[in-house]
RNA sequence: GCCCCCGUAGCCCAACCGGCAGAGGCAGGCCCCUUAAAAGGGUUCCAGUGUGGGUUCGAAUCCCACCGGGGGCACCA
């Protein structure tokens, strides 16, 4: 007989697809639609396994879809500008485009060697004009609305990769690409005003089907406070300073207030004093300090006092200002009143300073910490006396609004998207500086900004673009007069925040998208990636929506219904990597054994949702599992049609069929168990198997029973699937419904009952499944082994589970 | 330091609402097939569920504490 040789079998149906356009799907489909989506490849050198991973969850789930009626789309497309993409180009001495391009060329091949179902028709890379015209077009339409901005801030800057940083993109201190420490500077750079967003970015989160993990992390991200603003006067310099507190309740307790050493007052308050010298040594030491050593909370306090006070507005008591650098610019007001009694940072301060510290807040008798942040009744407080923190916090914020020195606030940790890069490899930002007219929006005609062919893109600083003086001076587009480009380009975190919209709509020509078109496949019902992107894309995205919902262009609040996260796949252990040769290459691996055994393997060897350890002897089982299946196949398509048999092995074969269909259906259907789902197969076709081998089935029960195993194995192995089910029924497994579980062959006609005494199984019954509670207790106690060991003594209870178990209690 | 997830056989992993610890795979043993080997087929061994308590007729499952691994947050006032 012929070998299984999964390379022809996988080659004859991939032209099939190819070559009919299977997958590919019109917008104006009718009937149930679906949309599945994985994160599209970032396209920096050759697919790993991890996107094999992504890849094989995502068409199992699409096609999973279709065979249960929907019409999917499943396209594909490529991210391709970009620091990494830029950075690979540089190192293999490449030109981006062209790097970019060999890169976006293996991704494609090989998932057409994977078998992916993609509708190859709405294929774009995100580096093409065709796609960044609408890049900068939304750019332009939020720049309209006052969404994108310039001005200049302490932005993160990378030295190693020369250019900004959103504050998503640095992870403890250091740049999340390269590893490097990262700087502070003052710049002029482009933000996207994500901060306006930041309420509905959070509410939202609660209508999504996520994992709570991913919404854990971006709530935290977002990181909404509730308190108040309170105004701090000082006297001497006839000024007012307002912090912000969470804990409004306590501020008869604030004993010193301290200022960041960024905040714009704190040189010109120190002005004059005996500490000025010393208050700007701090100053200056504070700003070129390590950022990530500064942000520590166990570094140990230091602050210089200002020489001044300001008054208490709760107690009228002068408390002493200091500049104090565990205090933060950017979030609040970058100043804080120091309430020490109930703030272990303002306590540690306190001590170190020698200030006084009031307890507002009455802790309990056997508390022998420092601050107490707990709850209990408001002490030296005056008319807060008695009350509960939660009680004493809007009684508070109340009489501040009497008095007119505060009021309620929110305050969010989330900082507004610093999108500009000093790079060449990205999306230009169509912006034309000109001296008259200042900035000035190239006009939506001209779209898009090329970005021009330059020779030299190395980081040097500022934008490599800036060297390219013919594409910088242009013309205003305003007043005609001399201008200049923006040289800067965009963070490619902006390509991927659309794509998935473009994919409804990727040849229009005059708009984005088409909202009609649009609102038909959205939002996204399955989203796959890995979780590495919880707060940056998947936030950048929702924010996106949002932009476009307001300026109705869609007509829906949030991209992604549902969404899975994948976990690594690692070797040994530890991470796959280059540099530590514990890599497996997709390609080498389906070269070997061919795509449907790597694509099943990246899925049973563990919960998709959960990493896995990768082991070429588990590849091995799966694929001896498909050579197994394919060979079964051919031995029973060999044999000539009879009659199927009543009971016996037949109805075992159909029995255990349809236990198949239900779990597998189940596994796909709930919760992403592929592992469990490919197991459940395996089951089957060993059972079908035993029975080839040495049981009395009809041959036409067998191949029944293997033509539902190749029916379910379809998502995950499609190419094998296809060749048997063909082999079998002479169809096309794609083109059949997902098969369904008929009910009276998954309940049993008797069940076994293991019999306990106290809580150890004694013995077993085997009773009609029908059998009341009632006769399974008596049929029990009526056992013989159990009459024996009771020895004539009366159980203290019986326990019987109906289906399940009997117990005795003696 | 705080929060979340995970610890089941030599290994990867199953176990519905608390009900016989085992679905599937790997590795090992044995048998069949074979002149032999490989491939293949069959069969079998192996744990009482990280540790210690608790709740319960009954705990891998629920609760508490601890240990180990992974992830997130971490001076956000």
């Amino acid at each position: 007989m012929e070998a299984f040789d999964p390379h022809t079998i996988e080659r004859r149906w991939q032209q099939v697809w190819n070559d009919e356009k299977t997958w590919q799907v019109p917008n104006d489909a009718t009937g149930p639609l679906a949309y599945v989506l994985e994160m599209l490849p970032y396209t920096s050198g050759d697919p790993h396994v991890g996107h094999l991973k992504n890849y094989a969850v995502g068409d199992a789930v699409a096609h999973f879809y279709r065979r249960r009626g929907h019409t999917v789309l499943h396209p594909m497309g490529y991210d391709a500008f970009g620091l990494p993409a830029e950075g690979h180009a540089i190192r293999t001495g490449k030109n981006p485009r062209v790097s970019t391009d060999e890169s976006i060329a293996s991704f494609r091949r090989q998932f057409s060697d994977w078998g992916i179902s993609i509708d190859w028709s709405r294929e774009f890379a995100t580096h093409q004009p065709e796609y960044y015209r609408w890049t900068q077009w939304i750019f332009l339409q939020m720049f309209g609305k006052g969404l994108a901005y310039r001005r200049e801030a302490s932005v993160n800057w990378c030295p190693h990769d020369a250019t900004v940083l959103a504050n998503e993109q640095v992870v403890d201190g250091r740049c999340e690409r390269c590893g490097f420490l990262v700087e502070v500077r003052q710049l002029e750079q482009w933000f996207y005003r994500i901060t306006d967003y930041a309420q509905r970015l959070l509410d939202d989160l609660d209508g999504v089907e996520w994992p709570e993990k991913v919404k854990t992390m971006q709530r935290n991200w977002i990181g909404r406070s509730e308190g108040a603003a309170v105004t701090f006067r000082c006297a001497e310099m006839s000024s007012a300073y307002e912090v912000f507190t969470t804990r409004p309740d306590t501020l008869f307790g604030a004993t010193f207030f301290v200022l960041a050493p960024e905040h714009p007052d704190v040189l010109k308050l120190a002005e004059g004093t005996e500490r000025e010298r010393e208050v700007r040594a701090y100053v200056e030491q504070a700003l070129v300090a390590d950022q990530f050593e500064r942000s520590s909370s166990s570094r140990p306090k230091t602050g210089v006092p200002l020489g001044r006070t300001v008054t208490n507005p709760a107690t009228g008591a002068e408390i002493p200002m200091y500049v104090a650098d565990y205090v933060l610019a950017e979030y609040g007001t970058g100043a804080v009143m120091g309430v020490p009694a109930q703030d272990q940072r303002d306590w540690d301060f306190a001590t170190a300073f020698g200030l006084s510290i009031v307890r507002t807040v009455q802790p309990p008798a056997d508390f022998d910490g420092e601050a107490y942040t707990g709850d209990g009744p408001a002490v030296n407080s005056q008319f807060l006396d008695g009350l509960s923190i939660a009680d004493a916090k809007p009684a508070m914020i109340e009489w501040l609004g009497e008095e007119s020195l505060g009021e309620s606030r929110v305050t969010f940790r989330l900082r507004d998207w610093l999108l500009s890069r000093q790079r060449y490899w990205g999306c230009p930002i169509p912006i034309v500086y000109c001296d008259d007219c200042g900035l000035v929006p190239v006009p939506e005609d001209e779209l898009p900004v090329l970005l021009p062919v330059i020779e030299d893109y190395a980081p040097k600083g500022r934008s490599p673009l800036a060297a390219a003086e013919d594409w910088v001076n242009t013309p205003c587009p305003r007043c005609g007069g001399p201008g200049r480009r923006e040289t800067d380009t965009m963070d490619t975190f902006v390509d991927s925040s659309w794509y998935f919209l473009r994919y409804c709509d990727p040849h229009n020509e005059t708009a984005p998208w088409d909202r009609s078109v649009v609102d038909r496949w959205m939002p996204i019902d399955q989203y796959i990636g890995g979780v590495e992107h919880a707060i940056l894309h998947l936030l950048y995205a929702r924010f996106f929506c949002k932009v476009f919902a307001d300026l109705g262009l869609v007509g829906f609040q949030e991209p992604f219904k549902r969404l899975f996260t994948q976990g690594m796949i690692t070797r040994n252990g530890t991470k796959m990597s280059k540099s530590k040769g514990n890599s497996v290459s997709p390609g080498d691996i389906v070269a070997r054994y061919g795509a449907d055994t790597a694509r099943c393997y990246v899925l049973f060897m563990a919960p998709p949702i959960m990493g896995g350890d990768w082991t070429d002897e588990g590849l091995e089982g799966v694929h001896r599992f498909l050579t197994r299946l394919w060979r079964l196949a051919q031995d029973v398509r060999a044999e000539s049609a009879d009659d199927r048999r009543d009971g016996g092995d037949d109805l075992l074969l159909i029995r255990a069929s349809h236990r198949a269909i239900s779990k597998v259906t189940d596994d796909i259907d709930g919760q992403f168990a592929f592992n469990t789902a490919i197991a459940a197969v395996m089951s089957l076709v060993k059972e079908v198997s035993r029975i080839h081998h040495e049981g009395d089935a009809s041959a036409i029960a067998r191949r029944e029973a293997l033509v539902t195993a190749a029916s379910l194995l379809f998502p995950f192995a499609p190419h094998t699937a296809t060749e048997v089910y063909l082999d079998l029924t002479g169809e096309r497994v794609w083109e059949q419904p997902w098969p369904e579980a008929d009910q009276r062959y998954l309940v049993a006609d008797t069940i076994e009952y293991p019999i306990q005494i106290n809580g150890k199984v004694r013995s077993r019954i085997t009773v009609p499944a029908d059998a009341s509670t009632a006769d399974v207790q008596a049929l029990a106690l009526a056992e013989e082994k159990i009459v024996e060991l009771l020895a004539g003594k009366d159980p203290r209870k019986v326990i019987v589970v109906p289906g399940r178990m009997v117990n005795l209690v003696l």
